[in-house]
DNA sequence: CCTAAACGCAACAGAGTTGATGCAGTTAAG
DNA sequence: CTTAACTGCATCAACTCTGTTGCGTTTAGG
C-alpha cells in the first residue's frame, strides 16, 4: 500500500524528484496557493518534468506528506520511546521532531485522508507519543490525575510555537529542553 | 487612518457589508483560496455587490482583519488587564479571547501589513499581553525567572490548540480555566 | 557504443477567476 | 412622493493555471 514498486527511476530521474519535494515544500511553505510553475522554477525542472511524475497537483502534495510523515516517524522512532528513561526519549524526540518538523513544515500541515498512508503514520505517531507521556506518568514526572490527550495536544502546540519564531538560538537541544520543562512545570514559581 | 468617513453608508447596504465580512470568515475559513463567487454565493449576494464595496480582493480581506482586530482588541480590553487582579483578568481575557478568535480563526491569521491599523492593534494587544503576565509575576503566579516573551508565545499557542479540537465542552469558561492552569503549572505533580 | 529513459521547450485546449460595465428593478430616506 | 442609493443580472475582456502532446536533444546504464 502506498508507492509502486514499478520501474526503479533512473538516477537522475530520481534526484529530479527529490529537488521537486524540496523545492515544493520551499515554495508552497510560503504560500500554499503557488502554482506548479513557481516550483518548478524553484527545483531548476521544466514544469512539464512534475506533470511527468505527479499526474495532478494532489498528487504532488499527496507523495510530499507521505515523504514527510515517514520522516517523521523516524524521527521519533530514533528517540526510543519505548525503552529509554521517560525524561530522556521525550527530549531525544523533540529535538529530533524539531529538526524535522523545521523542515518539512508545510508537508506536515496537510490534512491527510483518512485512508492514506500518511493519516496511519500520524495515527501511529500520536499512540507513540501517549504511550511516552504514560511512562512519564509512571515515574511521576506527570500528575496522575493530568489529562494525557490535553497534555499531547499542548506538546504539539509548543512544538508548532517554537518553530514559528525561528529567529531562537536554533539549537535543537535548548529549544527541546525548553519545550519539555514547560510542558512539565508551566511559568508558575517551582515549589 | 483606516476607514474613509465618506458617506454614512444606507441601512441595506451597511447590513449586505456585514453578510459579506461574515460570509467571508466562514468560507475562507474553511478555504483559504476560496473565490469570490463561493463568498457572495454564502453571503446571499451577487459577486457584483462585493466589488462594488471592495475593489480587490485584498481590500476584502484587509477589511476583514481590521475588522476582527478591532474585535479582539475589544475582548482583551474588557478583561480590564491593567486594573483587575491579574488572576482574574488573565481568566477573563482568555474566555473573551477564545469566543473572537473562534468567530473570526482566518481573519486573525491574516499575515497583517506591518503600515495597517490591525498590525498596530495586535502589537498593542501584545503589549497589553505582557503587562498582564508582569502583574501576574508581581503577585508571584508567575516565577521572577520566567521568559514572558516565551510565556506569550505559549499563552498563544494554547489559545490557538483549544480552538482546533472544537469538540470539546464549549464551555469558554471550562475552556480558559484549563489554559490558565496549564499555562501556570504544566502537567508535573502539584507541590 | 547503443538504446531507452529522461529532459527542455513550445504549443494547445479547457476551465476558472478577476475586475469592469451597463441597465433595469427595488428600496431606504428626506 | 420623489430621488438617489442600492442591488441583481448579463456580459465582457484579460489573465492565470492546469494538464496534455509532440519533438528534438541529452544522458544514464548495460
Amino acid at each position: 500500500m502506498g508507492e509502486k514498486a514499478a520501474r526503479p527511476l533512473r538516477a537522475d530521474a530520481e534526484r529530479s524528484v527529490r529537488a521537486i519535494l524540496e523545492a515544493a515544500e520551499r515554495v508552497l511553505s510560503a504560500d500554499p496557493g503557488a502554482s506548479m510553475e513557481q516550483i518548478a522554477a524553484a527545483a531548476g525542472v521544466a514544469r512539464t518534468t512534475i506533470h511527468r511524475r505527479f499526474a495532478h497537483r494532489q498528487a504532488l502534495i499527496d507523495a510530499l506528506a507521505l515523504s514527510a510523515a515517514r520522516q517523521l516517524a523516524a524521527a521519533v522512532d530514533d528517540g526510543r520511546p519505548d525503552t529509554a528513561p521517560p525524561l530522556v526519549a521525550l527530549h531525544r524526540i523533540t529535538a529530533n521532531v524539531l529538526e524535522v518538523k523545521g523542515a518539512w513544515a508545510f508537508a506536515l500541515g496537510v490534512p491527510a485522508d483518512p485512508e492514506s498512508e500518511a493519516a496511519a503514520l500520524h495515527e501511529e505517531i500520536g499512540r507513540t507519543c501517549i504511550t511516552v507521556l504514560e511512562r512519564a506518568r509512571a515515574d511521576r514526572l506527570i500528575a496522575e490525575t493530568a489529562d494525557l490527550l490535553w497534555a499531547r495536544r499542548v506538546y504539539y502546540a509548543l512544538l508548532g510555537e517554537t518553530l514559528h519564531g525561528n529567529t531562537d538560538d536554533a539549537d535543537p537541544d535548548t529549544l527541546a529542553a525548553r519545550i519539555v520543562d514547560t510542558l512539565l512545570h508551566g511559568f508558575g514559581p517551582r515549589g
